[in-house]
RNA sequence: CGGGGUGUAGCGCAGCCUGGUAGCGCGCUCGCUUUGGGAGCGAGAGGCCCCGGAUUCAAAUUCCGGCACCCCGACCA
């Protein structure tokens, strides 16, 4: 059955990529270019980001609320650098109930722009500061080369939108939504990620400053999963958004925006899968238990069955599917669950009937060492333990492989090295744009960030030997 | 937009060169035997061969013209 396997990732990362995300059912393909579709299981592992995310969100004060998809052209073309920087994904309607329209309508490809008009109207005074908004929502960007889930033509994300009185509050905002999207990659998706801060070539268009959380997925190479953007005053100049402070002044707002979004689907699959398919972090795994079911004859099946209703009502609050198929066997069904990435599979066959036992077998360590059988007395704590040690376990493995593919470089030529060998090169920089674009040219890596953790003493620039304040991370990315 | 490639069953493909009954694997349906690591046998269902034109007694196959998609380069959460 060798097509129901997927390519090994260590073959070919690209084509395991492609068919993992189709064969473990997270999507489908669309018949509109650049985009898929989310199926229920996908959907499921989004479901269990926003989730994670919207607490965290509301914990800090921020509230939902929607805005149109639809925004007026000549709203975008208000923040230069803005309007630069989107103008050539936007998908614009032009004709709408037969006629041609008045105004060109533009499919939102980020809100800062009508968001920023709505907060001119709704902030007088600095007491409505600060306001805090978050959106769920789709977005389009007419993106010329695309890949499922992380980088297509409609994707799904939240957009958080601030605004503040002061600069100093407006970064606070930024980098502690920055930290919420650590503590859940960290927490929740068991992704270690950098943080740090983007170089001017990649900082968003219009934003003062933007941050990012790096991860390094399986075949080493980056993946900015998360970015929060300081926008200084640009859209409050632009969009007019302005208070009264308390002397009776007129001054114009701090914003922030800040986003993460489905491609966080693309960085798990990469960040945790292996050879045999994906490895769901327990903690957004739609499925944190199958059941896989083992009987012969009839007689058994009723005994069986009942051990496995009984330990399903044993494990509520944990998210638990029986494999009720009768086509399939046992064993189909275990590499089945395997590539699809479900933390523990549970085993319950007439010998665990028999013994009050069952078999539990993780899916981060698949050889004999990985399955046990243990009593079913005391079932739901063993299998809540075991969910918080593959968590636990899944975050070490990732961190020690990102840690031990980053390598300190003193050289342009030994950075040349680092990234053609697929790793991440941290090097004092000191240089300027065109240098970085020539690093792009030359290599294919980019900055990816000036990492908040430094050291402490200071270094030389690694492409112009000047004193140098910082190191960057250069690699790959997707 | 430049270069290369592909459109045939739900999916992956062969057939095309040299025109003549549309095939293979997987999946799907039914039956029997199976089931603790990807089961076996048997019987079935399923086609606008991308679209339009031309040549021909006859076109998946040859010719002309479209369209779509994929891969490689410049943009990107």
């Amino acid at each position: 059955m060798a097509s129901q396997a997927v390519t090994p990732q260590s073959e070919d990362f690209s084509a395991w990529y492609n068919e993992i995300v189709y064969k473990a059912d997270l999507a489908a393909p669309s018949p509109v270019r650049g985009c898929i579709i989310i199926k229920p299981y996908g959907y499921e592992l989004w479901e269990g980001i926003r989730g994670g995310l919207d607490r965290r969100f509301k914990e800090t004060g921020h509230q939902n609320a929607y805005f149109p998809l639809f925004i007026p052209e000549s709203y975008l073309k208000r923040e230069a650098e803005h309007v630069e920087g989107f103008s050539p994904e936007l998908a614009v309607v032009t004709h709408a109930g037969g006629k041609q329209l008045e105004e060109a309508l533009v499919v939102r490809p980020t809100s800062e722009t009508i968001i920023g008009e709505a907060f001119s109207e709704w902030i007088q005074s600095y007491r409505d500061l600060p306001l805090l908004i978050n959106q769920w929502a789709n977005v389009v960007r007419w993106e010329l080369r695309t890949r499922p889930f992380l980088r297509t033509t409609e994707f799904l994300w939240q957009e958080g939108h601030t605004a503040h009185a002061t600069e100093a509050d407006a970064e606070a905002e930024t980098i502690q939504m920055l930290n919420i999207y650590a503590d859940f990659a960290i927490n929740e998706a068991a992704i270690p990620v950098i943080r740090g801060r983007k170089s001017n070539i990649e900082r968003f268009a219009g934003a003062l400053r933007t941050y990012t959380i790096e991860a390094m997925m399986g075949d080493k190479k980056a993946l900015q999963s998360g970015t929060s953007h300081n926008l200084g005053q640009n859209f409050a100049k632009a969009f007019n958004i302005q208070y009264l402070d308390e002397g009776n002044e007129r001054q114009f707002c701090w914003t922030t925006s800040w986003g993460l979004s489905t491609r966080m689907i693309g960085a798990i699959v990469m960040a945790h899968g292996d050879d045999k398919g994906l490895r769901l972090p327990p903690r957004l795994a739609p499925y944190q238990v199958v059941i896989v079911p083992i009987f012969r004859k009839e007689e058994e099946k009723a005994g069986v069955m009942e051990a496995v209703a009984r330990i399903k009502a044993e494990l509520a609050g944990i998210r638990v599917h029986v494999d009720v198929r009768e086509g399939q066997s046992p064993g189909f069904k275990f590499n089945d669950w395997e590539m699809r990435g479900v933390p523990i599979r549970l085993e319950i066959g007439p010998k665990d009937v028999q013994n009050n036992t069952v078999a539990l077998a993780r899916r981060d360590v698949l050889d004999k060492s990985g399955k046990q059988f243990v009593s079913q007395d005391g079932i739901a704590t063993a299998v809540g333990d075991l969910l918080n040690d593959i968590h636990a376990s899944m975050l070490r493995q990732a961190t020690e492989f990102r840690d031990s593919n980053i390598h300190d470089v003193k050289s342009y030529d030994e950075l040349r090295q680092v990234v053609e060998a697929g790793g991440w090169a941290r090097a004092w920089w000191a240089a300027s744009d065109a240098d970085e674009r020539r690093v792009k040219e030359e290599t294919g890596a980019t900055i990816r960030c000036f990492p908040f953790d430094q050291p402490q003493e200071k270094g030389v620039c690694v492409m112009t030997g000047a004193a140098a304040q910082e190191v960057a991370l250069i690699s790959k990315a997707y």
